[in-house]
This record gives C-alpha cells, sequence and structure tokens, in this order.
DNA sequence: CGCCGCATTCAAAGCGGTTTGAATTGGATC
DNA sequence: GATCCAATTCAAACCGCTTTGAATGCGGCG
C-alpha cells in the first residue's frame, strides 16, 4: 500500500492525499478526515526511504562510536548516554544510527556519512584536548553536537558538558578539610578532554592552599573495577599511602574498596573513597542513601540534552551560521555518602605521630 | 556532486556509471577504471537515501529496545551483544538502528518498521517464555533472528542461543559433588525464557540426584550488584543459610561478595559462589585467571553470530522459506576461579556436626 | 451576466539512484 | 561487401514520496 494506491484507492491525486496526511491547511477539512480514516484503516505508512530521498532529510542521528581494543560501546557511561539521547529521538521520529568504526577511521566515516547523506547531524562522542573531529565537522557543514569538550580548539561548537573542574575541586577541598593531604586520583584514560578538566579541578584545590599532590598518587586509565582495586592495592602498601582516593567512575570506587577490603581496611575510616556517579542504570550508588560520597551528573540527562540541542540545530539551520552555537554546562551535585571521613591521624603531620602502628 | 554530475563531467550516461560502480560486467575494463579514478577524486558517494530507494533495499537492521522502567540499552549485557552485531554490521555496510519503545508498544513499532521499510530485518532481544513478537514478525514476513529463544512458541525461527540449562545443570553439579546442598539461585527476571532455562538446568541436576532446591533460596530479578548483595545479606542471616550461591551475572556475583565481606565470610571457604560469565568488555571476571568459577559464554560472539545469521538470511529471501530456519546453540565451558570450594563441614547433615560456632 | 478571488484539487517535475530494453559500434564470418 | 554477433553504451522508466505551478469549481460582486 503505497501512497498512489491510498490515492486511487480514494479517488484523489497523491498531492491531495500528501497533503492531508502532512497538515497542510489547504485541504479541506472533510477531505482531510476521510483521508486519514482511509490510510488508518488500510495501515498506510510513507516509505522512509521515499520521503528521505524527497525531502533531502535523513531523519536520522549518527552516533560513530570508537571500536578500539576496548569498545566504547561497552562502556557502561556510552550505554546511559545513548539511552537518553534515544528517548529524545523516538519521541521526534528520529533514528539513531550506530556506527562503529576503528578510531583512526573516523575521519573517512564522518566524510562518508555526510557523503552519503545518511544521517543529519552526528554526536561526537568523547573528545580530547584539540580534538581534530570538531574542525573536519566544521569543514563538512555537518550539524554535530560534542558531548563534552575538547580544550585547545577554539572554533565555536555546541558541546553539553559536566562542569568537571569545579566538580573535582570541590570534590578535593571536601577531602582537603577532612585532613586528607596524601589523595589518589584515578583517572580515565590520558588525553581524554574530561580526565584533563579533573585533573586540573583537583590540582587547582591543592594549589590553593599552597599545596602540592602527589604524581605518584595519580593514575589515568580504562575506567574499570579492576583498574581501582589494583591501583588501591598498590597504592596501600606502598610506605606512604594515600589516605582517600578520588575515582572518577563508581567502577573504580568499587574496585579501590575491594582492594580495602582485601587489606582489611575500613572504608570511611581508614581510607576515604570519593567518586564521581554518572548515575548509571545498572550501577547505582545506594538506593536513598548514597554509599559513597560522589560528585553526581546523570550522563543520561547530558544524553537527552546533547540529543534535544542537536534536533533544534538541526530544526533552525540558520541558527547554526548567524550566532555562536548554543552550549550547557551541567553543574554535578556533592553528595554525601559513608565513604568519606576525616584523615586518620598518623597523615596529619606525616612521621610526627608518636604511635606509628600499622593500621 | 550527485551521479548525474559525475557522467556529465565525464562524458558517460548514468547508466554506464552506475554500473562502473557497481561491478557490472558489462562495462569495458578501460571505462570502469576511468570511472572509478573520477569518482575518488571527486569523492564521489551514492546519495544513501536514494540508493535504498532504487533497491528497496534499507541497508540497516533494526534493534527494539525495551524501554521500561530499567531502560534495557543501559543493561551491560545488552551493550556487548550490540558491539558485536555492530562488528558484523560494519563489516557488511549496513547500518544498525536503534529504537527505544516502550514494551507495550513493541508489536506496534514492529509493524511501523515494515511499513516504513526502514529496516531489513530485526533482532529480538530478551525473548520470554511464549513470546508474542515471533507470531508477529512472521506474520508481517520480516526478517528476524532471535537472540535466546522463546519457550512454548511452536513456529520455527532462527535463533542463536547458549546452552543455558546445560549450563546450569553442569554448574549445580559441580557444586553438588563438591557437597553443597543449599544452594541459593540469584535469576534473571522472572518471565525470561533464559533464566527459565537456567532454572530447569539447576533443578534437574539437583532431581537425578533425589534431592530438591529449597524455594526459599531461589529469587528471580534484575541482575545487578544490588541484587547479589541483598539476596546473599538476606540468606546468609538466616537460620539455615545457603552455602554456595549460583548467580546469573557477574554483577550479582561481586554484589554477593561485597555481601560476603560485610558479614566476615571468606569467599571459596565459607561459602562459594559461580557465576554466568558474559565476558562483558567492562566487567571481566579477572584477568588470565579467572577470580570466580563461572559458566562462560560470551555474549559479544553471540551478537556477532545473530547479526551474521540475519545478514545471510536477508541475502538469500528463498533460503527463508524453502528450509528450516538456522539455530545455533553455544555452549558455556566451566571455568574455575577461586570462589568455590567444598561446603563446609557444618552443612552436610544439617543440624548434626558437634560445634555449633558462628561462623 | 461576466469577472474576480478564494478554496480545493491536480498534473507533472523533481529527489538521486537502479534497471530495462533498445541503440551503437567494431570485428568476425560468409 | 553484406550480415551477424558480442561488447558497450545509452535513453527512459521506475522506486514512492514532496512540491511547484496550474487548473477547477463556485459564490459574491459590480
Amino acid at each position: 500500500m503505497n501512497l498512489k494506491d491510498l490515492a486511487d484507492l480514494l479517488g484523489l491525486s497523491p498531492t491531495t492525499v500528501s497533503r492531508a496526511l502532512n497538515g497542510f491547511p489547504e485541504v479541506a477539512e472533510a477531505t482531510r478526515k476521510r483521508v486519514e480514516e482511509a490510510a488508518q484503516l488500510h495501515h498506510y505508512r510513507p516509505n522512509t526511504q521515499a520521503k528521505r530521498l524527497a525531502t533531502g532529510r535523513a531523519m536520522a542521528i549518527g552516533h560513530v562510536i570508537p571500536l578500539c581494543s576496548q569498545h566504547e560501546i561497552v562502556n557502561p557511561v556510552f550505554a546511559d548516554f545513548i539511552a537518553g539521547a534515544g528517548e529524545v529521538y523516538a519521541r521526534e521520529g528520529y533514528d539513531m544510527v550506530l556506527i562503529s568504526v576503528p578510531v583512526e577511521d573516523h575521519a573517512q566515516a564522518y566524510r562518508e556519512l555526510r557523503a552519503k547523506r545518511n544521517v543529519d547531524g552526528v554526536i561526537v562522542h568523547a573528545p580530547r584536548a584539540g580534538d581534530g573531529r570538531i574542525a573536519l565537522l566544521h569543514e563538512l557543514g555537518l550539524p554535530f553536537v560534542v558531548h563534552g569538550r575538547a580544550s585547545g580548539v577554539d572554533l565555536p561548537y555546541a558541546y553539553v558538558d559536566v562542569n568537571n573542574a569545579r566538580a573535582f575541586e570541590r570534590a578535593t577541598n571536601f577531602l582537603l578539610d577532612l585532613g586528607h593531604r596524601r589523595i589518589a586520583l584515578l583517572n580515565g584514560v590520558e588525553g581524554m578532554d574530561f580526565a584533563l578538566r579533573r585533573q586540573r579541578g583537583f590540582a587547582r584545590a591543592f594549589a590553593a592552599r599552597g599545596l602540592e599532590p602527589d604524581p605518584s598518587l595519580m593514575i589515568a586509565g580504562e575506567m574499570t573495577e579492576a583498574q581501582g582495586h589494583d591501583a588501591a592495592c598498590d597504592m596501600l602498601r606502598r610506605a606512604d599511602p594515600p589516605t582517600a582516593f578520588i575515582t572518577a567512575s563508581l567502577l573504580s570506587a568499587v574496585g579501590v574498596r575491594r582492594g580495602l577490603w582485601e587489606l582489611g581496611l575500613r572504608m570511611g575510616r581508614d581510607v576515604s573513597i570519593l567518586t564521581h556517579d554518572d548515575e548509571l542504570g545498572y550501577f547505582r550508588n545506594g538506593a536513598e542513601e548514597p554509599i559513597f560520597t560522589a560528585t553526581r551528573a546523570s550522563v543520561r540527562e547530558a544524553g537527552r540534552r546533547c540529543a534535544s540541542l542537536l534536533l533544534d540545530m538541526i530544526a533552525t539551520p540558520d541558527m547554526a551560521t548567524d550566532m555562536a552555537p548554543a552550549t550547557q554546562l551541567m553543574e554535578a551535585v556533592l553528595v554525601l555518602g559513608a565513604s568519606t571521613g576525616p584523615a586518620p591521624d598518623r597523615s596529619v603531620p606525616p612521621m610526627t605521630t608518636a604511635q606509628g602502628l600499622p593500621l
């Protein structure tokens, strides 16, 4: 059942039927009603491909996903983001097209996407400092929104980001206020922009008090449970162990906790843990009451906002050229859990306390 | 730059250019070469929508995802499956279209997908016993592959599944052999086919020895860390606690382990844990050596196989009608970790052992 | 009564490819 | 030299929708 069939059936021209179904004003109300009923009755749906070709709009948004050793899509943070974006697409009648491409072929992938015209816009995931994709997409004229930012890129671009620097500065201050001085930072992969900003916030809090973080307590890597566990075990066995950990993900925090358990240390007493919490659907930080003290910002909400923003940009193409692109900075909230507490005595003035007891 | 432009540029007809680029034999080699070079030079890519309309193939596979309170896509198992399928699609030039729809609207979603013709086939996720989607897709004539099976559906259909019953039967036997009798089963959501089969395997192992599992030790639910933790805490505090847990997911197993730690019990000594392991990219069961004893089957591989199977079906449409649909049953391997050990004495003949010491 | 304007409706031309059936060419055959 | 055939190439139709510009019908007005 296609448009022509339906038109023949109704004794109307395809033009009129098309207009009736698409809400054009020049169709008589009686006709529109008749057409709509017939369409309903015969389960008529316009052919997507034909519609797309005729209108020149793909009605689809592309997500190009790094296909590295550690496929990005299996990253739960990514999955939650996609879930949020998907809600918006579904509501607006857009399709979400996921494309896994080795990270070195991304430029080519974007070019093809553009030339083949099978998406109306793309979301840029996991930007790095100085990320080249932004310039490329500018050049291609393909509408895009970046999830995060790219330090060092001075082109204007639309983005939705969490104020990572501020979140981690506050987190660090919170621990410094509790008397912690040896604070470990388990960060995301080096070069990722969000990791960079978090590190900056971390360092800024120290600097504001004339202190300096210990570089040997700062590591970067994939934010997995294993990362947290291994780092915790390693660092806590050192002569001068940290009294607190800041982790970039709940998964890492859980790993640190496992490390503590194995070493017989109590979380929140002997060692504090403060984590960033993306509010993942499948890995929550407790139910009502948080388990871990955390900087909290919903990545799913970020997904929703990125998608909305992009669809807005697509709907009003002139906006893109006229004014500066829209940007959104989400503030993380600091929620208190049971994983943090005052620094244990031994660490206040290191090597000065009388009782040199092991924990 | 479209086909016509390119043809004009070359002084050829669109017909010849199209054929040259699509590898038809009736084009002179010299011409083909000339055309290919020009296409390369001018970055010509055929317009996706036009191609799809002309060929009647959408070159896209749909994944309709339940959008419940717990959005399925954020389930890491699902994400890994998608990653595997995505590899295959990328290789074959197919797009992957993710569509989030409230579970009660799935039927409508499939109908629309079919009528609008924007996918060539679909993957059915998370089948339930007696799942109605299979009959619907049959009726719609939309090619599909089920990830898993649907007990009680007697229509033929293509599927890729893990032999869940056998895997869990072996797992249960393994624990029974170690002397465990009070074994808890932390299963997936009730009604899910895979959960049903796992329960059947579990029960079968007991039955084969003339034993019966305790229903109060069998729970069903979302397979999260919290599920495992809460169930473990609850059950282990009872008068007659289990000596071993079988969990349907690594996440649940990790939750059980947390419960053990909190109660001061040693994993593999006081209480054994055996889990199913989907080999998730972001949540691994140890590195070289497994932490948990587990029935292991890669869900990512299942994704690859589902995708391949579906693309095969689409490539040879007659196959679908002629013979029985292809099916694949993957066997899980049982890998040994440090989370299992002999049942502690107290449980061999319950209430008979002399020393009634608390653990 | 003729003309105008408004409300509807329609025929036809795209959108950018693929595919059918016919036309052209050049060399081999008789 | 005419005929035939295989190898190439092309014009035109088609996929199913949107959209432009023109046509139609009809009541109101001068």
